[in-house]
DNA sequence: AGTCAAGCTTTCGTATACAAGACTTGAGTT
DNA sequence: AACTCAAGTCTTGTATACGAAAGCTTGACT
């Protein structure tokens, strides 16, 4: 299965949407858009029929389309939803996972220990991703896997910031911690159960940023 | 949120598709079909685009589009899933169902009885999607809710041959009374496990009747 | 008879043209 | 002065046209 080019503009257009170069709300124009990718609006439509799709815009008929807004609501419940597909991911993982696989979950959580140690959270962010998505790969269903780092990619945005709270990074290297430990020891249910935890934070964590916005208004 | 031409076709041709006019692995010929919607090939091609964001269709470039022809793999994988997904429901749910839901859930299942006793496997079909559906909407999550309507919908073409199975009907029912308990006494973990357990079995009713066509080879 | 190549046909991908709905702006009225 | 309505403009949705690539057919050569 090749790639299209309304394929490729829009990947494009999805990585620009969740990087924040369009804002919730924005119109997108056809031909502004067409213009800059150096092509006609028939491709550009045809991408955008694939974003909408895949939630990242609405279209408005006749009107045009628009950024989707993600209200704080339907927020939280995607990183509900995140976190129990973690959950479900570590649950397989604790029943199928190889030794190769553990090996390789210790050296990203060593990787972690060194950003911690370092406070770079810029590093611990990109080893914790690694720890996650050896997770998914190894829960042994590429289809859950893949649906996993769907919604992981789409929640980026939001989850970015939530490392530089107060403590946050220690925390989650010693639940990173727990979680192999369950995972070696095949433990199926509390190895859910503390990767929904590990991840349902990120969701209270946000909350509580919603919270502290509304009450500065 | 209006709905445009494309979007229809799209859903149109969805519903073909799951229904079983056009085989897996079918080419869709855009001309063709064009004429058959009265339309021309552009907005034909648009709601391709939506049907190949869905996973239903495969876009070969300058090639042309066939139904995607899901392997036993992925459906397996995809039947784990979905008893994952139920199983969140189920936990959710039994952490916030309200009691006029309980109660719609009772009627639900009293239905499902009337049609076990009258051994209609497809009254007791309706029903018991009417039941699960309850579930997905009592996770007081609407995007979890939504993700569940949409693999269930993705999966009924293969579950459908199912309850025929030896009593299955009967066995299904008494699940069903087991997980209405657990929502009603609030136990989360328990409600998860039978939801998980109650959906498993179709993936493995499924691999049962898969690895019969293959010994019948 | 089989194989390979060249031309032809078909179909895909994209640009462009056109029709219809929505927004804007300006004048007129209350 | 504010509101309404209408004409004009802009943008979307769809049809059509055209270039290009893949496959098929046919014919020649081994």
């Amino acid at each position: 299965m090749s790639r299209s080019r309304s394929d490729l503009i829009a990947e494009t257009l999805e990585d620009e949407i969740l990087r924040g170069r369009f804002a919730p709300g924005t119109r997108l124009d056809e031909t502004r858009l067409a213009e800059e990718h150096g092509v006609s609006r028939t491709p550009l439509r045809e991408a955008f029929q694939k974003l909408a799709a895949a939630g990242l815009i609405e279209q408005q008929p006749r009107r045009g389309v628009f950024v989707r807004e993600v209200g704080a609501v339907e927020l939280l419940e995607m990183f509900e939803v995140m976190a129990e597909t973690e959950a479900s991911c570590g649950r397989l993982a604790a029943l199928r996972i190889s030794e190769s696989a553990l090996a390789d979950l210790d050296a990203a959580n060593a990787r972690c220990r060194e950003a911690l140690e370092a406070g770079q959270s810029d590093a611990y962010y990109r080893e914790n991703e690694v720890f996650h998505h050896l997770i998914y790969a190894q829960s042994g269903n590429r289809f859950l896997a893949a649906e996993a780092a769907r919604l992981h990619r789409r929640l980026k945005p939001f989850r970015r910031t939530q490392l530089h709270l107060r403590g946050r990074m220690a925390q989650s290297m010693s639940e990173h911690l727990e979680i192999v430990e369950a995972l070696r020891a095949g433990e199926a249910d509390r190895c859910a159960a503390l990767l929904r935890a590990h991840v349902a934070v990120q969701g209270e964590k946000f909350h509580h940023l919603m919270a502290g916005l509304r009450a500065a208004e």
